[in-house]
DNA sequence: TTGCTCCTCACGTCACGTGAGGTGGC
DNA sequence: TTGCTCCTCACGTCACGTGAGGTGGC
């Protein structure tokens, strides 16, 4: 996944259009008519040209790689795709959550960083983290 | 999900092997052989009798429930449930987590418990815990 | 014109639920 | 003995990747 920060000056913008649906295939090592199934059923949705053509972005293409892992090497089918990418998400979000309670927990005026602390419960607990 | 307190008097243990195959798979709607080809792939594992028969409880049944909702109404196959059901785990653990560090914040000296404590990560960590 | 795109349809392979068939122990 | 259990094997159905076939616009 390719990462650009609001405030450094972008290369490119990892969500813009650029690949015709042959290149993003080959960059994600799929097949085309794969794609187009994949769009059909929304689960990888480019943009599309005024023509109608389709036009992948890098975050798509990263998607495809994904996508491409969970059915190829774990096995798992669209629909079971589909909820896991919802679910990582979600994860996603409750973890930078709980990095931003602890930081705030921590060191309300001048937080540093913590790196994704879970729990599940039984007992009081502090966490307090340094840089190494 | 049947949860029972430690420090409460169990009317049940929702965790008891208690369920004959047959048994179980009426009240999770499903073919016993199905309980077994579950059982075969690791996905829900129950007891075992010294004679070798599968013993169920109301904890593997819940969990023969939702995996029989993920696949007959969601259509996902069984290594997408594999990865669900740990991905619904993490999710779990993250709310609770986020629901601990919430009150914390609003008032650290009342707030309660907490355990299992997990971080993953490139820096120093202190954890403290007390029982309540 | 060439090489791309678009779409739909068909087919081969695989996953999985279910049934049968034969066995054995309360 | 009856009704359960255990196992393996087979089969029908469905999902999905891939190819073909015919089209159209830079």
């Amino acid at each position: 996944m390719v990462q650009v920060k609001n405030h450094l000056p972008a290369r490119y913008d990892a969500s813009a259009p650029m690949f015709l649906i042959s290149t993003a295939a080959r960059l994600a090592g799929m097949h085309p008519q794969t794609l187009r199934t994949y769009d059909r059923l929304g689960l990888v949705t480019p943009k599309r040209t005024s023509g109608r053509g389709r036009r992948y972005s890098m975050v798509d293409v990263d998607k495809l790689r994904l996508v491409h892992y969970l059915t190829q090497e774990e096995g798992i089918n669209l629909e079971g795709v589909r909820h896991i990418l919802e679910l990582r998400e979600q994860v996603e979000r409750l973890q930078s959550e709980v990095l931003h309670l602890t930081q705030e927990l921590h060191n309300p005026r001048t937080s540093t960083t913590v790196s994704r602390v879970f729990t599940a419960s039984a007992e009081e607990v502090w966490v307090r983290t340094r840089k190494v």
